[in-house]
DNA sequence: TAGTCTTGCTTAATCGTTTAAGCAAGCTGG
DNA sequence: CCAGCTTGCTTAAACGATTAAGCAAGACTA
């Protein structure tokens, strides 16, 4: 007697309860009039069928799919598998789903990444730029997360702020002479970070910048950077803008007998996967991606609801100094034992 | 006098033709009985027009969103990154977008994140597992990457090959002391690693295995795992199971003191994105994932259109030994410069 | 007691696509 | 010359949810 064993779906609990099918909608959704009675009835029959909503049809009649997509330059970067979780924790809070786009690291392939999840109906995108790639204005919410520095960014870390931990640390700790390591002077978000070093660094303090792509492509992508030179020449600091370029730095001078922190002291950014790990472990600067893509996702909800473009409120989230063994006073400290 | 300013849907692009949106539909799709001089127009006019078929609607009616989930265990574990862009390759090649979801490293919730994707609707899920976990079936077409040893594996690399080319490599670089490095002996894929790697070491060589995560839970997380010790005693090889496990037995051993590879080797596994970086760039065992990924997706993809589960062909795909600068002879052998 | 309001449900339209079925015209073969 | 095929299109019915509008009955107000 009972109706049938296809897929439940609102027509058919509400016919075998006898009741019309707006009216399980409404009791489900709590959105109409109904008795409490029959809503506690028809919410038991659901229940008890497993019914699940054809997120199709409600798309199809609502106009929202809610499906968000999230587009990053390039998937394959290290620092993707906390962004994706912190964004995917963030949306499916919020009841959405997270699309993935691949520009597979090429520039141009944003655009069609961007434009393969307008074609699957995404009610708006979150995109992590590269560099200084122009985003543009496709008739979709959107939310930046780049740079305080960057026009239109809706939301991201403060990384001058994070840029000024760092120094504020490594010159509390007695270093005169840095090195900054970078990768590409045209990202702004390297920028902000050495921007904000430099800010912090008191007169007197050599601190020049190494950018990292540029050297690897006079001298081969797995050439050493020479950075026991550096020590020989007086640097005790070496500030990278990220903990890849970190970790290069910590191998190369540990494999040329460079002892740190002993000696030098190496810094990073984003506390990477790895940097925990490794011995002498990483002092870093790490993003609160949770709060960055709560942020960011609630700006696209809200402008979606609203049917406007996100606020460009451009916040910068501070950065939080992870302080662990490769920084230390330099030799000759007074401090250091 | 054109058709409105409304969005274009099959309807206004046939009404702007004086045909019906059966023909239209079938000339977009080249399905029905359309003649060329028509086909020919209606795409024009729907090019022109920017013409989007909406997902949703062609989902209601066909019963397919077009959209594949993707689980893994932790979404945050280094490896996530060149799966997702492989997964995302193969998935976008199919014609599908991929939707992900996160465990967060939980167990528990790895069935509530499959969950969270059939009610958005996708049409199958590729998952990776966490450990020994059993992927409960839901009516839902699954493809499985895990081992070849695991019990309803779809594809996956064969790990136990990787291992045999790590042992050759080291073995015909003269050593014959080893020191095998694993997280979890319950990981399928780690036991497979190690299992090859042993399969290979000739009489007389011995092969200790060190579990980091019970030593870790012993000792405390960023505990040393004594790897000078082991040197101390004889061994000249440390295999890991992992690059993270092998970039941390590198920075341990360096730290200490010992020379990489002059006076021991370290391998490692996966190629993760700091092992060509570091100094000296890690030997490793790279998995084919566009294949694995290809392979996985086309399994579903059948399944999709079958309308039944996945072939458990259970494939192994063959694994790359990539060679570095951290192997080399042993110190005192022959060869050695 | 008549008028109005509220409650609780139903009716029916709609979103945009796909696709089986139908139909008229033109062609072919015996 | 007509039965039967092919061609090229149209008609119309889905798919499953949401939601404005409508309606009957009971409750309240004056």
């Amino acid at each position: 007697m009972s109706a049938g064993r296809a897929t439940p779906n609102l027509s058919r609990i509400a016919a075998s309860l006898g009741v019309s099918p707006a009216t399980v909608s409404n009791a489900l959704s709590g959105k109409g009039r109904v008795s409490a009675e029959v809503a506690n009835r028809i919410r038991a029959v659901a229940d008890a069928a497993g019914y699940m909503p054809s997120q199709a049809a409600r798309a199809l009649r609502t106009g929202r799919s809610g499906v968000l997509g999230l587009v990053l330059p390039d998937i394959s970067h290290p620092l993707f598998p906390q962004i994706a979780q912190a964004i995917e924790h963030a949306a499916s809070t919020a009841g959405y789903g997270v699309l993935i786009a691949d520009s597979r690291g090429d520039t141009a392939l944003q655009t069609d990444a961007i434009y393969r999840l307008i074609e699957r109906g995404v009610d708006g995108i979150v995109i992590i730029p590269r560099l200084g790639t122009r985003i543009v204005d496709i008739g979709c919410p959107m939310a930046v997360i780049d740079s305080p520095s960057t026009p239109g960014n809706t939301v991201s870390a403060d990384h001058w702020q994070g840029g000024q931990q760092v120094a504020d640390h490594l010159v509390s700790l007695g270093h005169r002479a840095f090195l900054l390591i970078g990768n590409n002077p045209l990202s702004n978000v390297q920028n902000d970070r050495i921007g904000g070093i430099r800010s912090r660094l008191p007169a007197g303090v050599s601190a020049e910048v190494l950018w990292v792509e540029k050297h690897d492509a006079e001298h081969g992508a797995a050439s050493s950077l020479g950075l026991a030179t550096r020590v020989a020449s007086g640097v005790t600091a070496f500030a990278c803008v990220s903990d890849l370029l970190a970790l290069r730095a910590l191998t190369e001078l540990q494999r040329a007998g460079v002892r740190v922190p002993e000696e030098v002291s190496i810094t990073g950014f984003d506390d990477l996967a790895f940097s925990a790990a490794v011995t002498p472990a990483l002092t870093t600067v790490r993003m609160d991606l949770p709060r960055i893509a709560r942020t960011a996702v609630d700006a696209l909800v809200q402008a979606i609801d609203l049917d406007a473009v996100p606020a460009t409120g451009s916040s910068g989230v501070p950065m939080h100094l992870v302080i662990r063994q490769t920084s230390a006073h330099p030799p000759g400290h007074p401090a250091a034992d």
